[in-house]
RNA sequence: CGGGGUGUAGCUUAGCCUGGUAGAGCGCCUGGUUUGGGACCAGGAGGUCGCGAGUUCGAAUCUCGCCGCCCCGACCA
């Protein structure tokens, strides 16, 4: 049980300029967090409290799943950086793993530091922020995709128990590697990804991986409608200049031929006129580093300047300069198609996908756009911006390998581990769980992760007999199973109502002199708006069993 | 890092264009009246006007530089 007065929960009636979004408002106003710098908060006793409770359900989902805590130095030898991203942390837990044997999940939740190029939104993007992260080592496939089903199964269980509705989507292995993950989302219009989903088929993907099924599993490859034939069509470099008078060819018969440069090589890719490409799906072709072509270095292998290019046979000035030509599948829906001619100012009609063009490879490039066919259901796909608070990853052997991650088995032969890496955003998942649940007047913590669970409000708290209710009250919550806050400042009631409202403690039990006289306490949900009066002699029973039926909940 | 803003009391801000005594609301302190949804009256404390140069008789205000912060874009949990 603790007091109101003798705790510190500064609440301030106005947000701060600075806070933009309901979440990083509420955060400040509630007294949950103090800013001290641009990415950097205080953590104030309400919020510290909130979040060691997420932090918890997170420790105790990770254990139920076999994973295990260790706590590794902030401050690492800087050899450990050289070969990655951010390998210090799995290369420390491999020189033990060597020895110790396979089959053992390391995880750690600690505060990270990360020169944020921009940080915004108060915890959802800091400079400093609380993550949990944890690397897997198994012997074999089948036993790391098995950790990586642990990890999914103890993911799901810990935003439920948080109170946060995520979806989980196929995701892009960025810079990471590895063979394939998912990321946990929370919808929210601040966030910086676009989840690509079905109703339907519960599909479900990051942008960056999504595909739709645009491409009848019965397409059959138009027929040639005629030879290829190059017409004039000068000052024409776009789609859509094309697609007006007098040329009227719609942006689905064109093909949009684009160039890349992949390790320092140029490469193709032909995606429909109107589709455009992902560029992170190229990750697939095997370029450790790619990027767009500039014009200078386009017109060389290719013979014409952006606006004239294509793939078509023997147009392209200098072939064997080219890494590959990559076409999407969706190219295959043009049929005879147009394309440019790899000579400025003209063109090439009736090109044959099968017969004319020069595709090294076909492959998945285009990026998905709403309203598309899901890939599993065929029902219109939806997109929405969400924020990432959560990432699995199977990484496969790729780090074991760089950091010689290995076991010896029972014949003295050495192996290689099987990795996965797993990581939940702590501090922004106590924002995520704000910015989902709130109304206008505050906060609507979920019970689990409310910094208390009751808040007595005592509104005459130098009355004797006020204060002894409150405080009977007080430890039948407490003795339910309950976090309890006792309002016993000297306030007003409008301020202590405003106040908890705005704090949003799941249950709030009122106690005052008007009720007293009346017989009687309050007793109110705050995702309600309705009071329920409960008579005095059944009042700690009732608030025990409401106390029980939450946390049961 | 590029583009656009902004910096005045603990918080929200007016004043800046057109240079001349720094003002309000909330919060805080004192006294009184109130007392079940951010009360009212009276009094009070609180400011290097982000920092540094410059122009000027005089700079919160104009000029230059620096710093902080916010917003829009590419990276990350």
């Amino acid at each position: 049980m603790k007091y109101w007065s003798q705790t510190f929960i500064p609440t301030l009636k106005e947000s701060p300029a600075d806070a933009e979004i309901a979440s990083h408002k509420l955060l400040l106003r509630a007294g949950l967090v103090r800013k001290l710098g641009a990415g950097f908060y205080t953590y104030m006793p309400a919020g510290l409290r909130a979040l060691r409770k997420i932090m918890d359900i997170c420790r105790e989902e990770m254990d139920r799943e076999g994973a295990t805590e260790l706590a590794m130095p902030h401050v690492h030898p800087v050899e450990n950086w050289q070969d990655g991203p951010r390998w210090a942390a799995a290369r420390e837990i491999m020189y033990r793993v060597d020895h110790a044997g396979a089959g053992k999940n390391f995880y750690q939740i600690t505060t990270k530091f990360r020169n944020e190029i921009r940080p915004r939104y108060g915890l959802m993007r800091a400079r400093e922020f609380i993550m949990k992260d944890a690397y897997s080592f198994d012997a074999t496939d089948d036993a790391a995709i098995e950790s990586y089903n642990k990890m999914k199964r103890a993911y799901t269980a810990f935003f439920t128990r948080c109170g946060l509705k995520t979806i989980s989507v196929e995701a892009d292995t960025g810079v990471m590697g590895g063979s394939f993950s998912h990321e946990f989302m929370v919808p929210a219009p601040i966030g910086d990804d676009d989840v690509v989903y079905c109703d339907a088929s519960g599909y479900a993907a990051n942008r960056e991986k999504a595909t739709s099924g645009i491409i009848p599993a019965d397409l059959k490859d138009a027929a040639p409608a005629g030879s290829v034939e190059e017409f004039p069509t000068p000052g024409i470099v776009t789609i859509a200049a094309l697609e007006a008078a007098p040329y009227h060819v719609s942006a689905d018969k064109q093909f949009k031929t684009l160039v890349f440069m992949g390790d320092g090589k140029p490469f193709l890719v032909i995606v429909r006129g109107c589709d455009d490409v992902e560029e992170a799906k190229l990750g697939s072709l095997g370029f450790q580093l790619w990027r767009a072509a500039t014009p200078e270095e386009i017109e060389p292998v290719m013979g014409a300047k952006p606006g004239s290019l294509g793939a078509v046979k023997g147009t392209i000035k200098n072939p064997g300069a080219l890494a590959g030509i990559f076409a999407d599948h969706a190219v295959r829906l043009v049929g005879n198609g147009t394309t440019g001619a790899n000579k400025d100012g003209f063109h090439l009609r009736h090109v044959n996908v099968g017969r004319d063009l020069a595709i090294t490879q076909f492959g998945d490039f285009r990026r998905v756009h709403a309203g598309e066919p899901c890939p599993k259901c065929g029902q219109p796909l939806k997109i929405d911006r969400a924020i990432e608070v959560g990432h699995v990853f199977k990484l496969g052997t790729k780090y074991s390998e760089k950091f010689g991650a290995a076991y010896t088995d029972d014949k003295k032969q050495s192996h290689l581990m099987v990795m996965g890496c797993y990581g939940i955003g702590i501090s922004r998942t106590l924002q995520a769980v704000i910015e989902q649940s709130n109304d206008a007047d505050g906060i609507i913590w979920p019970w689990n992760v409310a910094p208390w669970q009751v808040l007595v409000v005592n509104l005459d708290p130098q009355d004797a007999a006020a204060t002894d209710v409150a405080k009977k009250l007080a430890a039948a919550a407490e003795a339910a199973g309950a976090d309890v806050l006792v309002d016993d400042r000297a306030e007003r009631p409008g301020v202590k109502f405003k106040d908890a409202d705005l704090v949003g403690l799941p249950l709030r039990l009122t106690v005052g002199g008007k009720g007293l006289k009346e017989g009687i306490i309050e007793l109110k949900w705050r995702t309600s708006k309705d009071v329920t009066k409960v008579p005095l002699p059944d009042a700690e029973k009732i608030v025990g069993d409401a106390v029980r039926a939450a946390a049961k909940a």
